[in-house]
DNA sequence: GATGAATGAGGTTTCATTCAT
DNA sequence: AATGAATGAAACCTCATTCAT
């Protein structure tokens, strides 16, 4: 399906729909689901509230599609980031930075996504937690395949578990966003990869 | 405030207050904050609706009241634990043993805590999320003393950044406390510290 | 307006606002005036919505003009039927026979019927009613004058009341046929009319 | 269960539930079931829109127990009236004017109850139908019990179908009284039964 | 002091109708 | 002339909170 194949028509539609996705994302975003009325999106995204009804079957269909449409894209760069070098750890750096990059210029994304990846999420009845998770986990796994085949290669020291180097990994980049999110000025993110992978890199103890 | 100086009428109003607190968390955790009614709380704690007025302002200060002092239990543990040998290596490992039992024997306060600390929490208005923060940022800094002190002592290399280290550390130990929560069989909690500890102690790079 | 001045355009038009009332009449005999949309009516007829307000003013309109015709039809069918012969008897059975027939071969317009002229109505706000006592005050005035001319011709009793005779007639062909509606097998509509007839034919109490 | 056994406390929720389906039976029976609000019933009953959701679980809810409650009633008094004396004819007799006397005094009554029991009922999903229906069978079987004991005793002639003249009565019955409701004036409902009863008594057939 | 009946603001959602294309 | 996207009033219902008993 090309761009070139939809009419004027679903051009605008998809248009309008993004609209009302960019108003909801700033508003649960900063409030919360649960904190944010129907009303209030139909308001912010300048619709009437039935119009937004034409787009999604209800709330928590809205809420679904706009935390897993955005899920995706961030998936899809960060794939791509790790993709982008065949060095090991060429990869992680690309991932350390783009991660960054995106987290620091997509605010309201994230407080939303670490909300649902972290936090238990209570929002909706059932569905986007598992669904979150599986893609999450997915991800991981390739991640853990960057350090086997590092350590295949003889770039890495053996390690028994390269997922859950994989899992130390991205929590610690979500801990330092996270902080960052929370005073930039005082935990500024580094702009520097290796300030972060040096904890994995480099060995604490003296020998 | 003494123990003795309590009256039968005090401690009584007191067991109330806990077991009111009791019901909360179950429900809290199992539901999340806006998926609990009052009512549903006053019936499971077992009191009248009025009741649960009497010892807290609103739904919002009860909230607040249990994560707090919940909270405040788990980091008196906490500081305990990394207080129990001179050791900084030693203070590593109780502080991941002991964090690890500590939250799988108090599940339903993990699913509050992680959804309070990491994800962005919508529940409260305000004033929740910085005291909250305030603790994690000053246990934090016990964390990254322990770093520097053992730097100091040359059990550990010298490194720039001790609190990132300590952030390092700590959400590492998170993420790997939600995987077990979220699939305790495929993910279990690492019996030997030392497992988790030597994603930091051993560096990664054939040198 | 003879049939052969209608345009085709205008025979067209006729057409459709055909279409419409038989989309209309099948939902609303099947799930009630206030359960039917008109975005389901346009859908199962086949037009836009905007269709449907070319034809008629509103929905009430709509239903209104779905009766009404209806009933026209019945109407003039019960008319036919009891001016087919001359013999007062022969009258009743034609009629007895031919609502019953008529009944049976539209069962969706008679859900409606009855909905309209037994229950009463709340889903217009005004005039219906009124409308349709109006006619079957008219049509039992007809069944009457029938008990009239049948005592006058000494073909019947002597009898005080030959409206209420003929209200009585109806209102049990009525219940006949609703009692065949609601179980068909349970309360089959009798074949021969005489058999409803007897009940007003022949006198109960034993002399 | 005594009325004295009430206390105060159940009495005045009694009365309240009272309060509540009087004022929606005035409104049902003037607007129908989907052109009243329950904000508007919550208004005449002078009641706070949440009281009304103590009482019963939603609209559909509230129209039930109404309709069901009256019903009752109206059955028991129906049953008591057919079976205040041995005779059959006297049976009958009570029954026309007991019914008659019934409907005249309950006018907001006999509306709903017209409109569930003949006309189609489209205002409940499921289960009034069915449930009104099976209380009219086993009236209409009582009824016919009568007729059957009549010609058992002689006191009328043998007749083929017992059941189908209950029917019959019961529906010229309905029709004096849907007509009375319509037009008193024009249509006096008759203070002797026999003028309704002769219809069946003395056949119309000239012999 | 404890209770829980009563309140009513405010949430989600539907649907008759309009009007620009 | 026909369309159907857009509108927004108004429906049902929940639940935090109060206060008379």
């Amino acid at each position: 399906m090309k761009k070139e194949k939809l009419t004027r028509r679903e051009r605008e539609k998809l248009r309008q729909r993004q609209e009302i996705l960019a108003a909801a994302l700033d508003l649960f975003s900063e409030k919360g689901y649960h904190n944010v009325s129907m009303h209030e999106i139909a308001g912010k995204a300048e619709f009437a509230i039935g119009t937004l009804y034409k787009f999604f079957q209800n709330k928590e269909d809205l809420y679904k599609a706009l935390v897993l449409e955005k899920c995706d894209t961030f998936e899809k760069v960060m794939v791509q980031a790790i993709e982008a070098s065949d060095d090991e750890v060429e990869k992680l750096r690309n991932y350390v930075m783009t991660k960054g990059e995106r987290f620091r210029s997509n605010l309201p994304f994230v407080r939303l996504f670490l909300a649902e990846s972290k936090g238990a999420s209570f929002n909706i009845k059932a569905g986007l937690d598992e669904e979150l998770r599986k893609r999450m986990y997915g991800f991981l796994e390739r991640l853990a395949s960057i350090f086997e085949s590092g350590i295949k290669n003889k770039r890495f020291k053996p390690i028994s578990s390269p997922y859950s180097l994989a899992v130390a990994l991205d929590s610690v980049l979500d801990a330092f966003l996270l902080l960052w999110l929370d005073a930039p000025e005082r935990h500024p993110y580094p702009e520097d990869p290796d300030t972060i992978l040096d904890i994995f890199f480099k060995g604490l103890i003296e020998s």
